[in-house]
DNA sequence: TACAATTTTATAATGATTACAAATTTAGAA
DNA sequence: TTCTAAATTTGTAATCATTATAAAATTGTA
């Protein structure tokens, strides 16, 4: 919390109670949300939230280098505060999101030279925990 | 052409003029066409294109595995019959998606064992033409 | 307190995609 | 060839995510 307020602060970032809630939600959850999501978990405890502030506080942090959006798949964009270079994984079963990283850094293996400001990557297939259940049916 | 019809005939897809047109279309570009951009290229041709035979059409492809959808950005959902394993350069001044190869298999470097469907990724920034623009300005 | 700047909010607009049902085309039986 | 059913295409409307806009509320400061 106090942590949070300090880095939106450092960022000139002015933390309003909205923007403290959903950057300090992006900080903890490794889960990927949606703004949609992000505006699902917040509608009961700030009953006056908008959706259009979701969007302006994520459009603020990304703009401050705070979060990175994930893309996907088509439609759905996913908000990430976690900032090291890393891709996800989708399970196809579940549909969960979860940070994948390389034992190698991306830009080593690239079969061409280029001036690169930005990687991601993306993984679909069967978690861990789906296959499990799977293999117990 | 008879080429074309002949793909789609052994993957079980009716060659009608619509769908020729589009997967012949896919097959010999590169540039990683939008529904819209295909609709547009063909919009003057055939007059009577509709947008939503352009979904259906590519939504068929890629049921039949003869097409992939390219997820860089947010709303764009573009379109590549390219189908080895390969992501995807964007150019952050002028736009273009090329294609980018790596010189070893993305499976062998990532950190966790997970039964994987598909690897997809996606690199943005300057490609080689406009840099060198940038240097003669 | 008073006032200007910032932030939030509600509402409307836009753009991409999907749903739906009518119109057209195609393929095969008679 | 003609007829008919199935497949395909088309136009329109609906939906969903996001952005634009302007009014309302909040905040910081004189
Ligand atoms: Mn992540
Ligand atoms: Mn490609
Ligand atoms: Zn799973
Ligand atoms: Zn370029």
């Amino acid at each position: 919390m106090e942590q949070t307020i300090n880095i939106l602060k450092k960022h000139g970032i002015s933390p309003s109670y909205q923007r403290v809630k959903i950057f300090g939600y992006l900080m903890e959850t490794k889960t990927h949300p949606t703004a949609y999501d992000i505006f699902a978990k917040f509608k009961s405890e700030i009953p006056s939230l908008s959706k259009t502030t979701v969007y302006n506080v994520l459009s603020a942090l990304k703009e401050k280098n705070l979060v990175n959006e994930v893309h996907i798949e088509g439609h759905e964009t996913r908000f990430d505060a976690e900032m090291r270079q890393h891709g996800h994984f989708k399970c196809s079963v579940c549909g969960q999101v979860s940070d994948l990283f390389l034992t190698q850094d991306l830009n080593q293996i690239l079969s061409q030279k280029l001036v690169i400001q930005d990687i991601q990557f993306n993984v679909t297939g069967i978690c861990n925990q789906c296959l499990t259940l799977q293999n117990n049916n």
